[in-house]
DNA sequence: TCTGGGGTCCTAGGACCC
DNA sequence: TCTGGGGTCCTAGGACCC
């Protein structure tokens, strides 16, 4: 059976839930009309775009690049911060709307989302165009953002046709609009085909999505591996992915910080991991799940990421054990070379304790989640900062090195 | 006033086992 | 006068997404 799936995207998300966010506070300017970015703190070296308003794309402005540059593209730039508390109960509203269209629904970012829409015409019509139109302008009005709705029969080119042309706009990337609406795009256009794909397809002399799709499978092969089956099929329009509901559980949680100034004191960076580590950890409990493997990442000064990681017999979701690891792991590797950004990241996650299964340990384990529990109940109810652990762990480090 | 943060997935290479 | 090979697990690094 054909498939119907809808994929539906914030324009600029980030830049008009702030705009939203203004002129509900009586700001009297709508931000989405002039040339503005939202960006964060250049003095904390936070200084990138993260959204743009279409007047700043016009200018040649690009997310991700440096306020600095985007500024010298355009003059009378007006930047404002973000307000992620904001965005994310944003985004929330929207998905609860959109779920009483389908329960099929997948969010794929803070911003996007797929519906499969596939056998609802007894309930909706077969115009999928007059009601992608519909869920339009209804969250227009409802919300006072715009978004912009794909449809497809899979979500590729759902996804592919909600990227056409912005914003407030719908549009369709059926089979039999292959040829006319997905060959002609350059091939980094295609999702999941990056900048260094990109790159390696251009020298091959690949430009368009028409000349992948007619190119050698075995040549792709060669440069691509795995990669080269997946564009393949992606430049044929196919994919039989499904909308899965975000099953809400996550592969891994992290943390990372960009430090504002670049850090080579050991005694520092390892506060800066430990209060990290306290949030990890407190995060993975209130998801009732423990981890099996712990790493540390960390960038230096110019630039060179590196990580390290262990992974434990145990799965453990207590902040001391954890930290234990995330220390051993950090002093082991580290050159001693400034740091920019330092982050921890609990992956292989499980949903009980098999050291709980063990005899190993048992005792201590028990007063560590009891001081834990009210740690954490204390933290939900007054929120992060209220309690702090006694510092003695911090100062030890002092006295030792 | 240069370059964020939170994710997922893939791959090469090493250790280890039979 | 030799050092196979399949399988699995683990790690570091990189590509890619929003």
């Amino acid at each position: 059976m054909q498939r119907i799936i809808f994929h539906i995207d914030v324009n600029n998300a980030f830049l008009s839930w702030t705009a939203v966010y203004l002129l509900k506070h009586g700001y009297k300017q709508d931000i989405r009309k002039i040339p503005s970015v939202i960006g964060g703190d250049e003095k904390s070296r936070h200084g990138i775009v993260l959204a743009k308003s279409p007047i700043a794309k016009k200018y040649g402005i690009v997310t991700a690049e440096t306020l600095y540059s985007a500024r010298n593209k355009c003059k009378s730039l007006q930047v404002f911060p973000p307000n992620y508390t904001f965005y994310k109960e944003q985004s929330e509203k929207l998905m609860n709307y959109l779920s009483r269209y389908t329960p099929t629904i997948e969010q794929y970012s803070i911003d996007e989302c797929f519906l499969d829409l596939t056998g609802t015409t007894l309930l909706y019509g077969n115009d999928y165009v007059k009601l992608a139109h519909k869920i339009k302008d209804e969250i227009k009005e409802n919300f006072g953002f715009t978004v912009n709705v794909g449809i497809g029969e899979n979500k590729l080119c759902a996804k592919m046709a909600s990227d056409f042309e912005k914003p407030d706009k719908v549009h369709t990337l059926y089979m039999n609009e292959i040829e006319t609406k997905l060959w002609p795009l350059k091939v980094g256009d295609l999702f999941m085909l990056g900048k260094s794909s990109a790159k390696k397809l251009n020298e091959l002399g690949i430009y368009t999505i028409k000349d992948l799709k007619d190119t050698d499978i075995n040549i792709l092969r060669k440069y691509f591996k795995s990669g080269a089956d997946y564009f393949k099929e992606a430049s044929l329009g196919i994919d039989y992915s499904k909308v899965e509901p975000r099953s809400s559980k996550n592969k891994c949680i992290s943390i990372s910080r960009t430090l504002p100034y670049d850090v080579s004191k050991k005694e520092e960076l390892l506060k800066i991991l430990f209060s990290e580590t306290e949030e990890v950890s407190y995060t993975l409990r209130s998801q009732k799940l423990y981890a099996k493997t712990i790493a540390v990442t960390y960038r230096n000064n110019l630039f060179k990421n590196y990580s390290h990681q262990i992974t434990m017999n145990n799965a453990t979701n207590v902040t001391e054990e954890i930290y234990k690891q995330v220390k051993n792991i950090f002093e082991k590797s580290w050159k001693e070379d400034p740091i920019r950004n330092i982050g921890v990241r609990l992956a292989d996650l499980k949903s009980v304790s098999e050291k709980q299964l063990t005899l190993f340990s048992e005792d201590d384990i028990k007063v560590d989640d009891k001081v834990e529990k009210v740690m954490d109940s204390i933290i939900k109810k007054y929120g992060k900062g209220s309690v702090i652990r006694a510092s003695k762990k911090e100062e030890s480090y002092k006295i030792k090195k």
